[in-house]
DNA sequence: CGCTATTTTGAGATGGCTCAAGCTATGTGG
DNA sequence: CCACATAGCTTGAGCCATCTCAAAATAGCG
């Protein structure tokens, strides 16, 4: 169990906590409770009781959402310093996603009441999550204006650029996407199946845009992909009006 | 111009505002501007500064996402006592969306920095826009998977539903979505073309789930719409993983 | 009462899904 | 250290839900 201090200066850069003095933190950071995530497991899975919200401090962590069916999205990947479960502030409500990690994890974690008094007694913290949960409504909504409106290999590569954004790590040849990652989990960022995620990426490869490997993506030209995602070529969109 | 006690009277209701005290609902409502936004007009259109939050009184509005080459999609229709442009609070940010009057339209209106001044002021404010915008998300997200797993007619049954919820108003043959729809709308709200749209509500007018007409859609078989929506009958889903 | 926006319908094209099968890394137990 | 098992990846062939484009029918509105 680590010192105060060292839970205080860990939680200190975490966006949520932006602005508070060091009383607050100490405050915070007192109520803290420490979790750790095996890869693979889970923070929270959908639809069970929404009781903890948590700041992630190493790891990575893929939200993701599904059907009574059994399909499955991948709405979102969390990497440190992103707060997870904000959804457990506010009382009697579920997870409407499934946080599973898929790294060992480090997280901070207080109960939904924990962190509403928290919220209460120091506004900044209340204000920074809803700058928080705003600019995730906004990424939401330009998803979903893709989804509706782009084809496939438009929101792959959108994919890609935005992974690149997360848990990018420059190497020599190019960007690694720093995070195990199967054509699966591709198709489920993107609204569409594994096959047609392979036969992009292998294109691509051929293309030199990017190299595939078992679970790694690398991209080797961001521009070309940009290009492609932004659609500096070919055919624009389709559906939804034209207007 | 309304007295101070009409305005408080009027948000008193507003969600945003659950929990104020007199004295606290007496300081937002001296910083209340009243707007008022004919049919069709606009309160705020997508990228330009976002300066105001709005709660809306009266009316109805259509939020609107829109790609440069000019497909759009309805991301939400709000009413009474709901919130626009939360982005505002954040200072140098633009709106990500359009904010269109679909009729006459009533509305208080805050700057950006008063109501972030508010918002520190009375902590509930902020938690209660933090308890909106998270409702939002949850939509959304469920909205984007829907978008990306479910066949074009459960999401166009699902669609009527959710507008049902949003302005349905209760008729002697069913339920009658109070406002100005095309099929256009519809479509832009499920990610599908008008003509889809139209065949799909034809043949739901022929077997008596809904009454359509110019802009007018009346739900006579909620239950029948809900099964299709969830799917107690035909084929399941697609896409997205076969896990 | 004509104009314009909306809705309907048909016919044809196609992007991407499905299903089936083979291939290949990686890890595991002998 | 090898052989096998497993999970992930690739590829082909066929299909089909839905989009496109075109054109006619309809309904409000000025």
């Amino acid at each position: 169990m680590p010192e105060l201090s060292e839970i205080v200066g860990r939680i200190r850069p975490v966006p949520l906590f932006r602005g508070l003095d060091s009383a607050a933190l100490q405050r915070v950071a007192r109520a803290a409770e420490q979790r750790e995530v095996e890869a693979g497991h889970f923070f929270f899975r959908q639809d069970s009781l929404a009781d903890a919200v948590y700041v992630l401090h190493l790891g990575r962590v893929k939200l993701t959402q599904s059907t009574p069916e059994g399909h499955q999205v991948v709405l979102r990947v969390v990497g440190p310093g992103g707060m997870l479960g904000p959804t457990a502030v506010f009382d009697g409500l579920q997870y409407p996603t499934t946080a599973q990690a898929v790294r060992w994890c480090q997280a901070f974690a207080w109960s939904g009441k924990t962190m509403a008094a928290l919220m209460e007694d120091c506004q900044h913290i209340a204000l920074n999550a809803l700058g928080d949960v705003t600019a995730q409504l906004r990424d939401q909504q330009e998803r979903y204006r893709e989804l509706a409106t782009e084809h496939v290999e438009r929101r792959v590569a959108q994919a890609l650029i935005r992974l690149v954004g997360q848990a990018g790590w420059k190497t020599e040849d190019g960007v690694l996407i720093d995070m195990p990652l199967s054509h699966q989990d591709v198709g489920e960022m993107t609204g569409t199946t594994l096959y047609t995620v392979s036969r992009i990426l292998r294109r691509w490869q051929r293309d030199g845009l990017v190299g595939v490997g078992r679970q790694r993506i690398t991209i080797l030209d961001s521009a070309g992909l940009a290009a492609i995602a932004s659609d500096l070529k070919n055919g624009s969109a389709r559906r939804a009006t034209h207007s």
